[in-house]
DNA sequence: TGTATTCCTTAAACTGGTTCAAGCAATCCT
DNA sequence: AGGATTGCTTGAACCAGTTTAAGGAATACA
């Protein structure tokens, strides 16, 4: 694995010379992970930000009362991981898990100040990347409060396609906010149109 | 107004020179707000991304069966606007309007990509203001996951104690994904505790 | 090959939150 | 000051989604 995707996303915002794809390269650190294997757990301070090479992950708060409630599925491409954490080094809320046998890259918490000082061109490249993950975020949230939970399937099922075929259901249900019961009368109601 | 709220939160974040700060002020548009002032309208492409000095605006969503949905609230020292028409320039599908008398300092697309051109520095400040941001809609997500009606709203009178005095119980509500008239109930209920 | 575990489904009873309708208080407009 | 509009509350009927419990299919494992 030496062509990341990650590197062909970046492309798409900034140009790296080839000191910078360097630099970059040699911060990376790429693992291979199993399903259902745990990158990062709840209680400790997360240490690195998860760029998803092949497969999917999934990020995930567990509540006090045992659900779990589905923050994020990152296919390829995709960054992931508890940003709070990260950020600002409290303990992490939430689980990162693998759902498929999955490859990613890391980037350790201090490897990833110094790229931004070393390349400030880097700061443009997270600058679009949280902007659009904002947007996204703000527009899930408006689905949340408008629309009814048959309406935001049909509108998962539309958004990711791919994601249904090997994410279990209950996890879909986790992530739009019902109980796997409900989202089984949902598909069921909408079978049968 | 000539010292603006928004120079002292950019200071927290990167040190600007006499010609940067002199060239930021000089593509602040501010302008000053009437209660109930519309700033950006459904339908059209967003023209300006908003800082807000004094007062309070909200952005919110209008759905087909027009119940209002409120994104966000935002007071002194706040961003808002309607981030996905002014990045991609598709029509909005928010509203923002002024709460109470407010000043809020605009900047139209066009100058903003000049900033971030002309001085690099900017992508900083913008990336740790949308990293902030996004970490922010992310526990809003969890919570609206995770956590009964009742509970959201203590947790909103706690973080915002001061924005229950002026804004309207109605659009709490919408902000909290409820009806004003079950607010009501749960207020009375926290009432007689 | 059998047995445990996990996942999905179904159904009945239930509940958190909505809808509808009405009344009252406050602000706005003239 | 009076009439209209808007915002908050209350209550009764209702519904979208939950809970609880159980059974069946698929995978994992010894």
């Amino acid at each position: 694995m030496d062509t990341f995707i990650l590197l062909k996303s970046i492309s798409k915002h900034i140009a790296l010379d080839a000191e910078e794809e360097k630099y970059l390269k040699s911060i990376l650190l790429p693992m291979k992970m199993q399903q259902n294997e745990f990158i990062e757990a709840t209680g400790e301070v997360t240490r690195y930000f998860i760029n998803v090479n092949e497969g999917c992950l999934m990020t995930y708060y567990t509540d006090s009362e045992a659900n779990d409630h589905v923050l994020q599925f990152a296919t390829a491409g995709w960054w992931t991981g508890d940003l709070n954490s990260f950020t600002n080094g409290e303990a992490s809320i939430y689980s990162t898990k693998a759902l498929t046998d999955s490859k990613v890259l890391l980037i350790p918490k201090i490897q990833m100040d110094e790229l931004l000082e070393r390349y400030p061109k880097f700061e443009k490249y997270f600058r679009i990347i949280f902007q659009n993950s904002l947007i996204t975020h703000q527009q899930r949230i408006l689905r949340n409060l408008s629309m009814s939970a048959e309406g935001r399937y049909q509108y998962f099922l539309k958004k990711y396609p791919t994601l249904e075929q090997f994410v279990p259901q209950k996890h879909i249900a986790s992530y739009l906010g019902i109980t796997p019961e409900f989202l089984s009368k949902v598909r069921r109601k909408l079978m049968e149109k």
